[in-house]
DNA sequence: GTCTATAGAAAGATAGAC
DNA sequence: GTCTATCTTTCTATAGAC
């Protein structure tokens, strides 16, 4: 065998990594296997030698996506729970984000396209989405967990959803206001104000 | 001229409202003309009478489902503000919203399907955002207005977030638990508590 | 495993008849 | 204005050489 094991798995890594930010920048429909490839530093043919499908490769690349977005990157730093929160909300709802200078988040990215796609993907979508919600609960002041349970689930959706209609603006001093106050709005929310 | 005016126009409006369904549900790649035109009773060759291309197409039909969604459809009711807020936001966050048992609203079903469009697209779903957040800042309680003028941004984010999240799940208990918890929010947020 | 070549299908847009 | 027929492009997936 002239390829070993490793070599397959670096390309299938570079492959994973340029289809997250294809499908992420453009949608899984506007992106062809030809671009995926190119991007990875490979021909068409290549591509089934990793997946079955251009079905299958996208539904591992939300879970890719997930492990390396911005959020998780940031997990282990050692500093008090109250500033995690703020470090993380505060790092997804930027214009930074919005505007792809960081890894995007895949949960803000797609989801209305991943709501009209295989069930693979929904489950896969959906796996990552209970991944953030589980962090978050991890994170959160103890004094804050009884009283209302679900809460986080609310500031994921806040967040999510500020970053997708950001991204669907025109105009970019709303897309500044409008990210201002989800920041705003989700520390409140966080300090059980 | 064997058509008339009236006819052209009863014409374009079946072919929005066909458009409106299939876009919101499939998103804009993966609706074909053909399937379009066949919703609206018609046949290919008839649509480019009507629009210039797909993507013009798209634009309008960002502008048309606005005009038919449930919010707009419930404006002119004569009950106090904070009904009629309580009753637009458990009513857009609701299970049935994200089912499409009724008119899906654009703002949620197409943002990340959007973002990825022409500018002509995007200053469509622009606009619809912006009349959507001032709807809800005319009907907002006057002493909130200084303290918090940009609260409704975060608001609307909260709840387009939330049904656009809740269509990409596919776990269904999970979605009524984020339904949930995403009204209760937006309730309290309204109230300025 | 990766390449080039190609089969086969789908879809946007146009042409011309009625 | 609407129809059918067609041009043209694009893309998924497969086949076979190296």
């Amino acid at each position: 065998m002239p390829y070993s094991a490793e070599h397959k798995q670096n390309s299938r890594e570079q492959i994973l990594r340029g289809a997250m930010t294809l499908f992420s920048r453009k949608g899984f429909a506007n992106v062809s296997i030809d671009e995926v490839m190119a991007e990875a530093g490979m021909t068409r043919g290549a591509f089934y030698a990793h997946f079955k499908s251009k079905s299958v490769l996208y539904a591992e690349a939300v879970m890719f996506a997930a492990l390396n977005s911005q959020i998780v990157t940031q997990l282990n730093a050692d500093d008090t729970e109250l500033s995690w929160f703020a470090r993380v909300v505060d790092g997804y709802l930027d214009i930074s984000h919005v505007d792809e200078t960081v890894s995007p988040c895949p949960l803000a990215f797609l989801a209305t396209d991943v709501a009209s796609s295989d069930p693979e993907v929904r489950r896969a979508y959906t796996e990552v989405y209970k991944g953030l919600v589980k962090l978050f609960d991890q994170h959160r002041p103890p004094r804050l967990k009884k009283s209302d349970p679900d809460l986080n689930l609310a500031i994921t959706a806040l967040m999510i959803g500020g970053v997708a209609v950001s991204r669907a603006l025109h105009d970019k001093t709303l897309v500044k206001k409008l990210l201002s106050s989800c920041r705003s709005v989700a520390h409140r929310l966080a300090q059980g104000r």
